[in-house]
DNA sequence: CCCCAGTCCTGCGGGC
DNA sequence: TGCCCGCAGGACTGGG
């Protein structure tokens, strides 16, 4: 389930590419129904062939390859799409390639097809993006904006963290990471988190975001997820809850409990993160000290 | 406007 | 053992 920490190791797994000039552009002969690439064959392949990549960027959960001329090519991994520039894992599931004048491949995989391969001119790209369907990316928001965006919201700060027009990069799996660590019950309603609330959800915000991309993201059990040179991430062993229903916690060893919100799965510890119990992560005032 | 439920798609695991 | 159903959760859509 590629999110921010998945989608920027693979920005970075293929970011050699930029400067290289594009040889081939072609859907890849694939069993399964066919991903969404647009446009067409024939334009997709007349307006990326021959263009020099100018640079390689992340657009929330997107990656974005930058072609002189003006136009970008989005990779929009979803649920179980890869960018590669190693074999891919299987030819089953292989859906794009490119093709680059040093004779390196980038490849988009998909086991479940539910991604997409588009170009947009720069025109295009600001008539998508620019209208505020994607907020400001998650280690980008300072602080201040994060709460303002945020704290109007009426709805539970867990289903709140998941909508991109908020803040983007965050998808179900770091939005439990981070409100562990940040000691916050994921029921709360945005309204009634207080500014000391604002700053630990900020500060855990960035630093679960800013260690998972060191660790290359996580690779869950189906093995789905790598990073551009197929290999596995690292950040599932530092998970605290997600997916650990009845582990213990490994802050205070209560067993951690699985809830649904708006029809995902939130992982919480009730101990850590039990309502009212926010003060658990407050330093202790000077004159208790023993 | 705000929010939620349904949809797409495939592979896996639980239950019988 | 084998089959079937439900679940996983990205982003988008339709409806209340």
């Amino acid at each position: 389930m590629p999110e921010l920490p998945e989608v920027e190791t693979m920005r970075r797994g293929i970011l050699s590419i930029v400067g290289k000039r594009i040889t081939a552009a072609e859907r890849v002969p694939c069993p399964r129904k066919p991903i969404l690439v647009a446009p067409g064959p024939a334009a997709f392949r007349k307006r990326t062939v021959g263009r020099k990549v100018t640079a390689v960027d992340r657009l929330g959960k997107r990656v974005v390859v930058r072609l002189e001329g003006g136009d970008s090519i989005i990779l929009e991994p979803r649920m179980t799409g890869l960018v590669l520039l190693a074999d891919p894992p299987t030819t089953e599931h292989l859906r794009f390639r490119f093709e680059f004048d040093d004779g390196r491949n980038v490849y988009y995989w998909d086991r479940r097809g539910l991604g997409s391969v588009r170009l947009y001119s720069e025109k295009e790209l600001a008539q998508r993006y620019d209208d505020g369907t994607l907020g400001p990316d998650a280690l980008a928001v300072e602080r201040a904006a994060f709460e303002t965006r945020l704290k109007p919201s009426r709805r539970e700060i867990k289903v709140a963290l998941l909508d991109q027009r908020a803040v983007a990069g965050i998808g179900n799996l770091y939005a439990s990471e981070i409100l562990h660590a940040a000691f916050i019950d994921p029921r709360r309603r945005c309204t009634r988190l207080k500014s000391d609330d604002w700053d630990r959800l900020f500060a855990a915000m960035r630093d679960v975001l800013l260690t998972a991309v060191k660790y290359e993201g996580s690779t869950l059990s189906d093995g789905t997820y790598r990073n551009a040179l197929n290999k596995a991430g690292g950040y599932q062993n530092q998970h605290r809850v997600y997916d650990r229903e009845k582990s213990p916690c490994g802050t205070c060893t209560t067993p951690i409990v699985r809830i649904v919100q708006a029809q995902r799965a939130t992982f919480y510890c009730p101990t850590c993160q039990g309502r009212g119990k926010q003060s658990f992560a407050k330093p202790i005032s000077g004159k208790r000290k023993k």
